[in-house]
RNA sequence: GGCCCGUUGGAGAAGCGGUUCAACUCACUAGCCUUUCACGCUAGCAUUCACGGGUUCAAAUCCCGUACAGGUCACCA
């Protein structure tokens, strides 16, 4: 080994250290700051997550921030709070020190020459080499092979062997010939590749940075990490960081490769997808709910074994099992996002209701003039109805602004017998009723019944009707509240007038 | 093109050789319920698991092939 000294003993100690755990489960979550979290990456981290508490061990968040060019600049604060956001939480990261730092890879980069050292060592082995090639001989390489109908784009390993020269270079493993690589997945089961079907690939780039393949290999050994969950797009980076493990006789971690999330369309969510939305920071700004989100995403893939599908992230926990992760894709699907979302909202008290949808009200000026126990009413008569916070708007929209029409089964229903005389009695005691209260609502219904001799369906649908033209909806007296009685007064004409 | 993975109802999704195995959820449809919640309750909704062949007493479940779909083949991660 070319190590220096002082870096030899710290391998020497991680080496003792990782003995000591490895019985321990121990799974990171390797974020790029090349963006903010992606639903993607939040599954990934969350099944991380997931598997790491359910079977009490550790959960690393690794920044692997290996391509200088791409790294936005807040992506990794915005990653990692919103992973806090939703609910998670782990156990070695940059902010939070552990035995097996530094974990950002730039850093082992540049303080402890981890990757250089290794490349070198393989180097010296013969199971790398310098490759002087420029990027335009690279592409005209390809090229050309393409346009002789080759189906083989492997590097033609014409470096190998050269003598070394002063002049800009990189590092490329040199794959072994007829090796089989299998290995045991989580999730698909056995899979195999074969090294004629990777090319010789670069460990270590122009700038001397190692490419993901190569530190993501050595850093998984070095943190001691015991299983490796990610997307199935990297199933094919397997066999290379299972070579380089070889290379320097290293344990495997279990892989498993989860299941893509896929759109309508059955194509890999893209970050360009315009009809779905991508970010967890959107769902956030719209009112959605981190357990809603996190209970959603669990099922990104995964199913549970009981029938239940609405789960805290306690149940989650404790149910998830890795063998029960799907292999076929998994559809995002919006409208059971909206489905859960509207669960969680439903289980909340009206005033942390009234926290999450009043900030939607405001932005768009609407109830400035109203006080608090407008707000309430208002929140209390369409909580159960909400997919996400900002729905609020368009529900006070469609509530107030809407226009009033009655047509079809609801017309129908209205012309029965007595519906006008109840409508009429009814009205008369609103109008002598000041103020408005849900209770003398629901008093001057009842009344109105016995005065009528309306009862049951009889009674409410049509007063339910006259006021919403709609035979589902919310407690009718409190929405009758919160419609006001200049406006009650006026619909409960109309209705009368189209009888 | 090579390699890898997948294909169960309108949608998500379970089941992975045989005891109600075609669960469950969303959506939809129908009926019903309220003088304390009609986004509530109940019921209905794939005689069939892409297609073709094989193995087996027995296959959605195992094997082979076809079709279709996707992923991946970067000095990105």
């Amino acid at each position: 080994m070319l190590l220096a000294r002082g870096r030899q003993t710290y391998y020497n100690e991680l080496k003792t250290l990782r003995r000591q755990t490895m019985k321990n489960v121990r799974v990171r979550y390797a974020p790029s700051p090349t963006g903010y979290l992606h639903i993607g990456n939040a599954r990934t981290a969350l099944f991380n997550y997931l598997f790491a508490r359910h079977h009490e061990g550790s959960f690393i968040v690794r920044i692997e921030d290996t391509d200088v060019k791409r790294n936005v600049d807040q992506g990794i604060e915005n990653q990692m709070n919103y992973l806090k956001w939703l609910g998670m939480d782990w156990d070695e990261s940059i902010d939070k020190p552990g035995a097996y730092g530094p974990y950002r890879q730039l850093e082992r980069h540049e303080k402890l020459n981890v990757y250089k050292d290794y490349a070198n060592d393989l180097i010296e082995k013969g199971l790398a080499y310098k490759c002087y090639c420029s990027p335009e001989e690279l592409e005209a390489e390809i090229e050309e092979k393409k346009a002789r109908g080759e189906s083989n784009l492997h590097y033609s390993r014409k470096c190998l062997g050269k003598p070394d020269q002063d002049a800009p270079y990189m590092v490329r493993f040199k794959v072994p010939d007829e090796t089989t690589y299998t290995f045991d997945d989580i999730v698909k089961g056995e899979v195999t590749f074969r090294s004629e079907d990777v090319g010789d690939w670069v460990i270590l780039k122009r700038n001397g940075i190692p490419t993901y393949n190569f530190a993501c290999a050595i850093d998984d050994h070095l943190m001691a990490i015991s299983h490796v969950l990610r997307g199935e797009d990297h199933i094919t980076n397997t066999p290379k960081q299972l070579m380089v493990l070889d290379a320097f006789d290293w344990k495997h971690p279990t892989y498993g490769h989860m299941p893509l999330i896929v759109n309508d369309n059955h194509k890999k969510l893209s970050k360009r997808d315009a009809d779905i939305i991508q970010f967890i920071e959107q769902y956030h700004k719209l009112g959605y709910l981190p357990d809603a989100l996190f209970n959603f995403i669990a099922l990104l893939g995964w199913s549970p074994d009981k029938k239940e599908e609405i789960l805290s992230p306690e149940e989650l926990i404790k149910r998830f099992d890795e063998t029960r992760m799907s292999s076929s894709p998994a559809t995002f699907d919006k409208e059971k996002l909206a489905f859960i979302n509207n669960r969680y909202i439903k289980a909340l008290s009206n005033e942390e209701a009234l926290d999450l949808c009043k900030p939607f009200l405001i932005d768009e000026n609407i109830g400035l003039e109203q006080d608090e126990s407008w707000f309430v009413d208002l929140i209390e008569v369409f909580k159960d109805r909400l997919s996400f916070g900002a729905q609020i708007v368009d529900l006070y929209r469609d509530f107030f602004e809407k226009p009033f029409i009655l047509e079809g089964d609801v017309l129908e229903f209205i012309k029965q017998d007595g519906v006008k005389a109840l409508l009429e009695t009814f009205k008369n005691m609103v109008e002598n009723m000041d103020p408005l209260a849900s209770d003398t609502l629901k008093k001057a219904i009842k009344e109105a019944g016995k005065e009528t001799g309306m009862k049951g369906k009889m009674l409410f649908m049509p007063l339910r009707i006259a006021v919403s033209a709609s035979m589902h909806g919310p407690d009718l007296p409190k929405m009758m509240n919160l419609m006001g009685k200049e406006r009650l007064i006026k619909r409960l004409e109309y209705t009368i007038r189209h009888l």
